[in-house]
DNA sequence: AAAATAGTGTCTATAAGACATTATGTC
DNA sequence: GACATAATGTCTTATAGACACTATTTT
């Protein structure tokens, strides 16, 4: 039986891309705009001291990547719940990490404000992502592979449900669309598109300066 | 700065998912039936000693990702050449393998006539998914990750045509979005949703006992 | 009435699926 | 002519995009 211990080994970090959407408090006689959030931890240590980074932590030998990724998230910004993940890419470019060689399998999370517990550090993404924002290591680059998977995959699938509450409106639906493929919807044409997702719950808002509006949910 | 050789590691792999499409030599007056077939090794040694496996090995602590997947390849099977290779998934279950705590990074590799040196053994998809066919670990559900995400990558992207040499007739695609799909297509639909991708060569094929057939090459 | 957004309807272009029909070679 | 497969055409239905128009609330 080979001996996998006979070689020194590459460490194996876990990263966390959260994401969630906020409103935009403005002026209260106009519909809310909605932006995106991200997770991130402030680094307190060399390298790359004072530097933003994606909450995760290093897998130890005998723990879960999934359990060390929830474990890394919870202590290291207090979020915890049962939302929704998916697995993204794992990257391990030679000299990604001056530490030595972290190879970090990252994930993309998606919360909405009946998934988790409200606590850590929000940042409005547009501003981590522009220039002079300090993202630590390769971390700008896993961010945008998040963004990208799921812009693939709104187009195919529920994921971008995960994060809105249960019941919603559709315009809150088609804004979080447009936030994530970065381009405007035309509002009759993306109600027909997603209507065979959707089903009324009979309710309405209330208290809007404009005409009140349907609230969905997610159908079966 | 923090040590990262404080704690013990788990050992990281990379494997590897190799298809190709081979033909059925049938009946000379009938058109070539293809079918999958994707390069294994034989474990030499324990664990799983005499099971089949994915080739793949495990990463050194300077080496990159899939510099070590290539030689690994190489080395056990002969492998080579510069074809299309994607990155599947990371499968880390605590207990996928018996020597202890080994996390594999897995790969997608799609090989023609003409981008790899025909060595390997290389056996039909269809018996190795079959029951009673020993893999060993976890390597037959990491097959099946790889036809799921080809299967999606058929819908809105250029994959299948990696595994088809640079010149083509249709019939032979077909067969390859049906053996990946695993249903069949009806002939004139499949022309048309996949002509907008491929251009004439102005070549036929000849010495068929039946119509001749234009051969085509990918668009751009 | 004005402002603001919700929601419906219509027209057009494009794509998917089913399938009949014709074409072109060998034996 | 029979056989085998290639290739075209047609019809129907579904979907996407543009956009005009109507509806419903508060101020």
């Amino acid at each position: 039986m080979t001996d996998i211990h006979a070689y020194e080994k590459p460490s194996l970090t876990t990263d966390m891309v959260m994401l969630r959407v906020a409103r935009q408090t403005t002026d209260s006689n106009k519909k809310d705009k909605l932006h995106l959030e991200i997770l991130l931890i402030r680094r307190k240590n060399d390298p790359q001291k004072g530097f933003y980074s994606l909450p995760g932590g290093f897998v130890a030998v005998n723990e879960d990547i999934e359990t060390c990724l929830m474990a890394k998230l919870k202590e290291k910004t207090g979020v915890e719940g049962k939302f929704y993940y998916e697995q993204l890419y794992t990257n391990g470019k030679l000299r990604r990490d001056p530490r030595g060689r972290v190879i970090s399998v990252s994930y993309i999370g998606l919360v909405n404000d009946e998934t988790y517990n409200k606590k850590g550090t929000w940042y409005p993404l547009e501003n981590v992502m522009a220039k002079g924002f300090q993202m630590a290591f390769d971390h700008k680059i896993i961010i945008n592979q998040a963004i990208e998977r799921l812009a693939n995959k709104l187009e195919y699938t529920d994921v971008a449900f995960n994060l809105l509450t249960s019941e919603f409106i559709i315009s809150d639906l088609q804004q979080v669309f447009e936030l994530i493929l970065n381009k405007e919807l035309v509002g009759p044409n993306f109600r027909r598109k997603i209507s065979q997702w959707i089903e009324p719950t009979g309710n309405k808002t209330e208290g809007q300066a404009y005409r009140p509006t349907e609230i969905f949910r997610l159908k079966k």
